[in-house]
DNA sequence: AGCATGACGAACA
DNA sequence: GTGTTCGCCATGC
């Protein structure tokens, strides 16, 4: 278990990448990038990335939805099973193959499109 | 306090 | 188009 202490500070830009996440639509993806550069902070997507893993305690946010730049499921290594992000995907119709989401410009969903500030 | 790491991304060769 | 390097900034040792 992660005792994750959130501090003041960090606990705004994490509430903001769950809030983010928690409003990507089923059989949708979005990237890291996509989600720190809504944020504010476009160069901070590794920590969009750390975010994701605290959200591992955050049953309500579906970090499945959110991978790489590329389409590849960077982070599904990060979760309880490996092939849960994979198959919640799938799940969603989302086609997922060799770990990468096939025709991801298409199910790419931009927040800085879809949300407004 | 300093060094190494990381669910990334963009720039450069 | 592929491979390498740097930047970003918080976390862990």
């Amino acid at each position: 278990m992660a005792t994750i202490k959130l501090s003041e500070k960090n606990k705004d830009f994490f509430e903001n990448v769950y809030a983010v996440v928690r409003e990507i639509p089923e059989g949708r993806v979005t990237s890291y990038g996509a989600i720190a550069a809504f944020l504010g902070a476009k160069r901070s997507s590794r920590m969009v990335g750390w975010a994701m893993h605290g959200a591992g305690s955050m049953p309500e946010v579906p970090a499945h939805r959110v991978v790489n730049r590329n389409g590849y499921l960077t982070g599904k290594g990060h979760f309880n099973d490996p092939d849960e992000m994979e198959l919640k995907l799938k799940a969603e119709g989302i086609q997922v193959t060799d770990d990468r989401v096939v025709d991801f410009n298409v199910v790419f969903w931009d927040p800085a499109t879809a949300l407004s500030l």
